[in-house]
RNA sequence: GGGUCCGUGGUCUAGUGGCUAUGACGCGGCCCUUACAAGGCCGAGGUCGGUGGUUCGAACCCGCCCGGACCCA
């Protein structure tokens, strides 16, 4: 049944199956009673438009992962989601429109929002389709839908029931560029130059005191000083007042053990805010409020003359009057580290303002975590670390317009704070009213919507939930989380916290933590270094087969890897091979070769049925342990040198000349051994697997079919067929060695066993092309011992803290007097000191090599259970 | 400053106590053999970062040092 092409061409074979998957259902989740659930809770990704290469690797173990259980039987779904609210959106909305969000209504604004994100995400889409990932699209959600952010409110409404959210007024980190309040997740610290300033706070009874500071331009906030209670340089100034210079208000000296007397002075100020050190000595010392940055971050009235500079102003400017007022003593170069918001790098201020809050219950999350599989499983004390080192609870509040709208109202007339009823939502404040009509608390029927919006982890934080169909289905934990290392801190640690705080159980079985992709020179990607890797364009040179098991091959999931086009020519190659291999056995079967029944098994199809056996098992455990990598290396091994080096090569003859019976044999055997490579490799390789398998007697898709289970084999005969493999491959390798044609024909081979084994020797004639002969024992040939190979398993537990100076005699000895020894007493003897040792035959073998020989002109080859005698 | 991970031929990578340390890419040589030259075979190339220890035995376990990456402060 052989028509395929002579070469494999995946372009047109690629496109040609991406198209039939997308009108099948191979993908699809069944909602089958009778089968196990695995549930992915896929990641789903900000719509950009653009999928990049770490992306695929993460949806490439991903894939891996859902193809996988898919032929272990299970129902498995695997959804794809997107999270699409968020601050870059509203900027590139922005852009395009040529407009401010607050020019435009907000329902207008969401909208234009909402459709840029369509394009972003049907951009992406493509890309997952070109590098073959078998989501189920019947599955697909997006977090600005109203389905979805009605769960996100419903999810708030509930965790507001259990006393899990307030609303307060506390610091929060603010970003003054999208003049919102953000996470401390969202906060990253970036180390830098700064400059620190010496300046003189003048006594107001007594004398001065310098302090250093970096951030002059908070002066106006200034409300307080402190030391270190045990610095003796200020040991009796504790409680004495000070005046701010160039704005006035007096301040007291405190003593706190948090100050470090080694920086600067010893002396610093202490703002609103400057710092979370400066909020907790507020909180500490009970100290006054002078808030003197807007929103936008520009200082405000509180700053005199000084009002409307922005930080950057304001820090010149300031320290520049203080110059000139004398008060400034001195500047020097300092390193700094400075918060700065994740999305943009804007320098974040700390603000008090009212916002909502979510509270962080830190031993019911780690409590959670704990009872999660976490692969590698030192990903876990990342987010340990992370969730003890949790200072403020989490602010949830967002002053923007793209996201889910805080489902709540204040009362009119007594402020009262109304939150939705979980029957209410979707629903959104700013439009709507509360479904109650009069004030609880006072009777009054004014409602002011609330405008704030939710932090968009809110969103992605209950994807697990949402993917098992809440709140219809009870849930329970998912399989599988697969996320990036970097946001542990973020998706991870929130959605225990939400699931934590929901439900009764853990929010997954595993959690598949993937490292980050850097380019072939081992730097990160990046356009100025032109070592970036696009997915589409990798597929375009190569193969998306190819470029998914690159991916594989990188390293083992959990480490960062590095992309290498090395391994993409591998895989490319690898590829020709298999079809290779594939034209070769389509030549050979049938319709009816599946159908044959008690084949006749020589001993080299028992061989490669019980290795394919066993090549099954530790792939699937590999692959149970989220090992792609060590899994396919596997699965490649195998077709390569088993199935194709040495399986093909005896069948040959009996393929091509064999009586019927025994080419059935093969055949069947051959067909076997390949379809079960063919399994294996699909979750790597969906598209030439899916190609090879339509034109091999087997029924349907490769992706629906099940994890090889080749029939039980002989053991006895599968041992003497691995002998077989073995000859026959030393044969192959001198010939080769020797620039004898393989085909070359050969006089005859003499094959000795240590021991007696009726070694079928049938396929090894064709194979070696010349007639076999078995023999027991040594050759006839002059054989001389050498060298002598100790086995240390052997003889170091034997002879222990003495094992040194044994293994020292026996290769100090001649190896011919060894075997002498050995062959007459059956052991050997040594004195080591005062004592003799009796060193067995077990703990050592002699190695022979073999010596010019009168007579037959002859070659003696070595194989790991075999000498084979080759003569011309 | 705290935490985590990592350091193996030119490059990348496997290998958590016992044969001659895995494989890939690259390099050199040979070979068109009825699946395969987009292939096969052979070869060169390694003080397993350094050092001290534990052990009969260490790439692997422990200490220290050097170098790198990431997270946190």
């Amino acid at each position: 049944m052989s028509n395929l092409p002579d070469s494999y061409d995946p372009d047109e074979t690629e496109q040609r199956w991406r198209d039939h998957w997308r009108e099948s259902d191979v993908y699809a989740y069944d909602d089958d009673p009778e089968r196990p659930d695995y549930v992915i809770d896929t990641p789903p990704p900000y719509p950009t438009g653009n999928l990049h290469i770490g992306h695929g690797l993460q949806w490439t173990y991903i894939d891996f992962a859902a193809r996988y259980h898919r032929l272990q039987g299970y129902d498995v779904l695997f959804p794809q989601g997107w999270d699409c609210h968020g601050l870059p959106t509203e900027v590139k909305v922005e852009e395009t429109h040529d407009i401010h969000r607050t020019e435009v209504p907000r329902d207008e604004f969401r909208e234009m929002c909402v459709e840029h994100t369509h394009e972003e995400i049907a951009a992406m889409k493509e890309t997952m389709h070109t590098l073959g990932f078998s989501q189920d699209w019947n599955h697909e959600y997006r977090t600005m839908d109203d389905d979805y952010w009605g769960e996100t409110q419903r999810s708030f409404v509930e965790m507001a029931d259990a006393g899990y959210v307030y609303q307060d007024e506390h610091p929060v980190n603010w970003c003054p560029r999208c003049e919102t309040a953000i996470a401390d997740a969202e906060v990253e610290n970036e180390d830098g130059q700064g400059t620190l300033f010496y300046v003189t706070f003048d006594g107001v009874d007594d004398e001065n005191i310098e302090i250093a500071t970096t951030r002059p331009e908070l002066l106006a906030a200034c409300v307080g000083m402190a030391v270190d209670p045990d610095d003796e340089r200020y040991a009796d100034r504790v409680g004495d007042s000070f005046e701010v210079p160039l704005f006035g208000q007096e301040i007291e000296l405190i003593a706190d053990d948090d100050v470090d007397s080694g920086f600067g002075t010893g002396a610093v100020m202490i703002c609103t805010f400057g710092d979370k050190q400066d909020v907790d000595w507020w909180v500490e010392h009970d100290l006054e409020l002078r808030p003197v940055f807007t929103e936008d971050g520009h200082l405000n009235e509180l700053a005199g003359e000084f009002e409307g500079l922005s930080v950057d102003e304001a820090k010149d400017e300031i320290a520049t009057a203080l110059e000139e007022s004398g008060h400034l003593v001195d500047e020097e170069p300092t390193e700094q580290s400075v918060g700065q918001c994740w999305r943009c790098d804007t320098p974040i201020e700390i603000l008090s303002k009212e916002q909502w809050f979510v509270e962080v219950r830190q031993d019911e999350i780690l409590e959670t975590a704990r009872d999660v599989e976490w692969y590698p499983d030192h990903m876990y004390d990342r987010l340990e670390e992370w969730t003890e080192g949790m200072e403020w609870d989490w602010v949830i509040s967002r002053q923007r317009v793209f996201a889910t709208p805080i489902p709540a109202w204040e009362c009119a007339d007594c402020g009262h704070v109304e939150i939705a009823g979980a029957e209410e939502v979707p629903v959104d404040p700013a439009g709507e009213d509360p479904a109650l009509d009069a004030c609880p608390e006072c009777g009054g029927d004014a409602w002011t919507g609330e405008t704030d919006v939710m932090d968009t982890w809110m969103d992605s934080s209950i994807s697990p939930m949402y993917i098992s169909g809440e709140p219809d289905e009870a849930f329970d934990p998912v399989a599988l989380r697969p996320q990036g290392h970097d946001i542990i801190r973020t998706w991870a640690f929130y959605t225990l916290l939400r699931v934590a705080a929901l439900e009764e159980t853990r929010p997954w079985d595993d959690v598949l933590i993937n490292g980050m992709i850097f380019g072939d020179d081992g730097r990160k990607m990046s356009k100025s270094r032109g070592n970036v890797v696009s997915p589409a364009g990798a597929v375009e040179e190569y193969s998306a087969d190819a470029v998914r098991q690159a991916l594989a091959l990188g390293g083992q999931p959990g480490s960062d890897i590095q992309f290498q086009w090395k391994e993409v020519t591998s895989a490319s190659r690898f590829q020709t091979k298999l079809w290779n291999i594939t034209k070769f056995a389509a030549g050979h079967v049938d319709e009816s070769t599946p159908d044959v029944t008690d084949p006749a098994y020589r001993d080299a199809d028992e061989w490669i049925l019980s290795r394919c056996a066993r090549v099954a098992e530790s792939v699937a455990e590999d692959m149970e342990e989220y090992r792609f990598d060590s899994a396919l290396r596997a699965v490649r091994e195998f077709v390569w040198h088993d199935l194709a080096d040495d399986y093909l090569e005896l069948v040959k003859g009996r393929l091509y000349e064999g009586r019927p019976g025994e080419r059935k044999a093969a055949q069947h055997a051959l067909l076997a051994a390949l379809s079960a490579s063919l399994r294996m490799l699909s979750p790597f390789a969906p598209f030439i697997t899916e190609e090879a398998w339509d034109h091999l007697p087997t029924d349907g898709s490769v992706h629906g079919a099940s994890w090889p289970e080749p029939p039980t084999t002989d053991p006895e005969a599968a041992a003497r067929g691995s002998i077989v493999a073995e000859v026959a491959a030393a044969v192959r390798g001198w010939k080769s060695g020797e620039g004898v044609p393989l085909n070359a024909d050969l006089d005859r081979i003499e094959v000795y066993l240590e021991e007696a084994r009726p070694l079928d020797t049938y396929d090894l004639a064709e194979a070696v092309n010349g007639p076999v002969y078995v023999e027991e024992g040594s050759p006839s040939v002059e054989m001389v011992p050498v060298d002598v190979d100790v086995e240390h398993s052997e003889l170091g537990p034997a002879f222990r803290d003495r094992a040194g100076d044994v293994v020292g005699e026996l290769e100090a000895t001649d190896p011919a007097e060894l075997q002498a020894e050995l062959e007459t007493r059956g052991h050997v003897e040594f004195d080591i000191g005062d004592e003799s040792v009796t060193v067995e035959p077990e703990m050592f073998d002699i190695v022979e090599e073999q010596r010019a020989e009168s007579g037959e002109e002859v070659v003696v080859l070595e194989a790991d259970e075999a000498t084979v005698l080759v003569f011309e």
